[in-house]
DNA sequence: CTCCAGGGATGAT
DNA sequence: ATCATCCATGGA
């Protein structure tokens, strides 16, 4: 087991694992404990300084892409988007109380990038429900068909590929809490290992036509499709609209009128936010749902 | 168009 | 302790 430090400025790892992109890290003490792809990690944060430990030369595990990348450190990097310019991100907001007041809550929340198969599966098992429950769902699915992996004293499971999840059937998924997603998540499953759905290959496409290979997806709709989209395939324009930042919007933005539609919620979403509005959209999310008001 | 499905955490009483 | 509410896709 290897302990490496790694500068982290303007980064906030508490914010990044906990404002509801991903959720299978587990906090023990001051530290995360989870996987990057099917590497297992330990991720501690010491003021602008992050402590990666992982295992030493990877071993007990198959080779897998971060082997070939030769480098813990640059996978970490990578997943936690250590390279994106907040600053500059922030700057291409637009200008306004809501945005002003969330983007100071969410300094250092960084957008990740996800590996695709599992962010698309856990955002599968998402709908209608609430972050406990996807929290308990992924570890249910990781416990069942991934595999264990070791990091110190704590067991972490890898997110099990399509392929496995694929030879799996709807009661087996339904043990997993996983209700009536258990059938999309199955079909879905099967078409992606299938090569039918070539979730790497769509990351060549311009975000409308990707957005409409996920919507084909069984247990996908455009909530969804957008999550993907910013978690996994980077697309920093993709603005997912939930129930939460659906309040936010017609609060701040659309006061004391009603009747307000999904369409202009989406139109002026992809018009007012810009380039940036995935973060835009992850920030007021955040920022809404840690204090809890307006409902 | 409306209604409903799984189900555990969360908050109100 | 009990009870209502949360939640966003797809099929009837």
């Amino acid at each position: 087991m290897k302990l490496r430090r790694v500068a982290a400025p303007d980064f906030d790892l508490e914010k990044t694992l906990n404002c509801g992109q991903v959720f299978h890290w587990q906090k023990i003490g001051d530290a995360y404990y989870g996987t990057i792809g099917s590497l297992p990690v330990r991720l501690e944060q010491d003021d602008n300084q992050l402590i990666i430990s992982a295992p030493g030369e990877l071993d007990g595990l198959k080779p897998s892409s971060f082997e070939r990348q030769g480098d813990i450190i640059a996978a970490v990097r990578h997943y936690l988007a250590l390279d994106h310019p907040l600053a500059d991100i922030c700057r291409s907001f637009p200008r306004d109380v809501a945005l002003d007041a969330a983007k100071k809550f969410c300094q250092g929340l960084r957008i990740i990038r996800q590996p695709r198969w599992e962010c698309l599966a856990t955002f599968i098992c998402s709908s209608m429900k609430q972050v406990a429950h996807i929290r308990q769902i992924s570890l249910a699915l990781r416990k069942r068909f991934g595999t264990e992996r070791m990091i110190y004293v704590s067991h972490v499971y890898d997110f099990p590929s399509a392929e496995r999840l694929g030879r799996s059937n709807e009661g087996e998924l339904r043990e997993c809490a996983l209700g009536y997603r258990a059938k999309n998540l199955l079909a879905t499953a099967r078409r992606v290992a299938a090569g039918d759905a070539d979730l790497d290959g769509w990351s060549q496409l311009p975000d409308e036509e990707l957005r409409e290979r996920l919507c084909e997806l069984p247990g996908v709709g455009a909530k969804v499709a957008n999550c993907v989209m910013l978690f996994a395939y980077e697309r920093l324009r993709a603005f997912p609209i939930d129930v939460w930042i659906e309040r936010v919007l017609k609060q701040q933005y659309f006061p004391r009128k009603r009747n307000v539609t999904a369409y202009q919620l989406r139109e002026f979403c992809g018009r007012y936010f810009g380039e940036n509005g995935g973060y835009a959209q992850q920030y007021l999310f955040h920022h809404a749902r840690v204090n809890r008001r307006g409902r």
